[in-house]
DNA sequence: TTGATTGCAAAGCATTTGCATGCTA
DNA sequence: TAGCATGCAAATGCTTTGCAATCAA
């Protein structure tokens, strides 16, 4: 059974699909970003994902990274993310349902978690004001358990790509 | 009754000593700056305040309203805030209840709401993960109730400070 | 063949820093 | 008087753009 092939089938074909939509092209360069951002679970910056895809074709440049990037976004594949070191993350978006984020302030670890019951609050408190929402971002600081224990004095949310933790979760069980 | 003399006493106690404990200095510029930002119940950028400082004192630079505004955060007098366009906006922080943004992304309003059952749940799901919750931020994009009547081609966030339609709302009530 | 795509270098933009001068405490 | 504050210019860091050469359809 040959698994490579068939891997992001979904994914590559959103991503066609979206391209010829808009006129655009299929080139080497675009596939291979979306394969290496695929199979990175991970939240990278445009820099992140460039140093990724140098490994494999040195010849790709920072630009064509950011420009598919903005691509993979606007094809659903793909979403923004700011933690507050004033860079862009992005994570992946299809088949990812929607998550919040918990970030570690002394290590930088991300805790992705899902909560239906914030969801709902939300949605009711569009409609209140008779506002469509597109689109939301909730993002809670602070200590995770780890780093309460271990009294560091270091502070900095550390460069490099994040480690991203994934949770579903309710807070009812 | 001279109330003029009067206004942001609180404030400006706070301020002052925010920067005499840090071994820092009262000047002329601080004091303007600081006096132009309480009176501005808007969302600023530091171009923005900058700009008002301008009208009332030429002679002030970018560089130290940058640098007011760090200072006023540390103080616990300004929060900054992000609307997705990119730019840092502060906002009044002290004696205004810690309250969350919807966006609308047709005409940049932007409606402040405050949703204690929202605050309950997040306080919930850092408990769950044993974290220390610091500070947190939810931010919720849209078309406001105005902007889906009139349909209009213009998408961006209009520069310049932002209205501010402060709410306080619970959806139960 | 046409026009989208690429990579480089340069430009943009918001923000920060170095430094000589000015000014509080 | 000591040393923090200021304002300018220059530097920074991330992102975007202009453009000539390349390449997909």
């Amino acid at each position: 059974m040959v698994k490579k092939k068939e891997e992001f089938v979904e994914e590559k074909e959103i991503f066609l699909e979206h391209i010829q939509k808009a006129g655009l092209r299929k080139t080497a360069q675009r596939d291979l970003i979306l394969e290496i951002f695929l199979r990175t679970e991970d939240h990278l910056t445009s820099e992140d994902l460039y140093w990724l895809v140098q490994k494999q074709d040195p010849s790709v440049g920072h630009t064509t990274v950011y420009r598919t990037l903005k691509l993979l976004t606007e094809a659903g594949l793909a979403r923004e993310v700011r933690f507050g070191d004033n860079k862009t993350y992005y994570e992946h978006h299809f088949k990812h349902e929607h998550h919040d984020h918990m970030i570690c302030t002394e290590c930088g670890k991300v805790i992705e978690f899902v909560s239906a019951e914030i969801e709902d609050l939300q949605d009711q408190m569009a409609d209140k004001f008779g506002f469509r929402l597109s689109h939301h971002s909730l993002r809670m600081w602070g200590a995770c358990a780890e780093c309460q224990q271990t009294s560091s004095d270091v502070h900095a949310v550390p460069s490099g790509a994040q480690p991203r933790v994934r949770v579903r979760s309710s807070v009812g069980n």
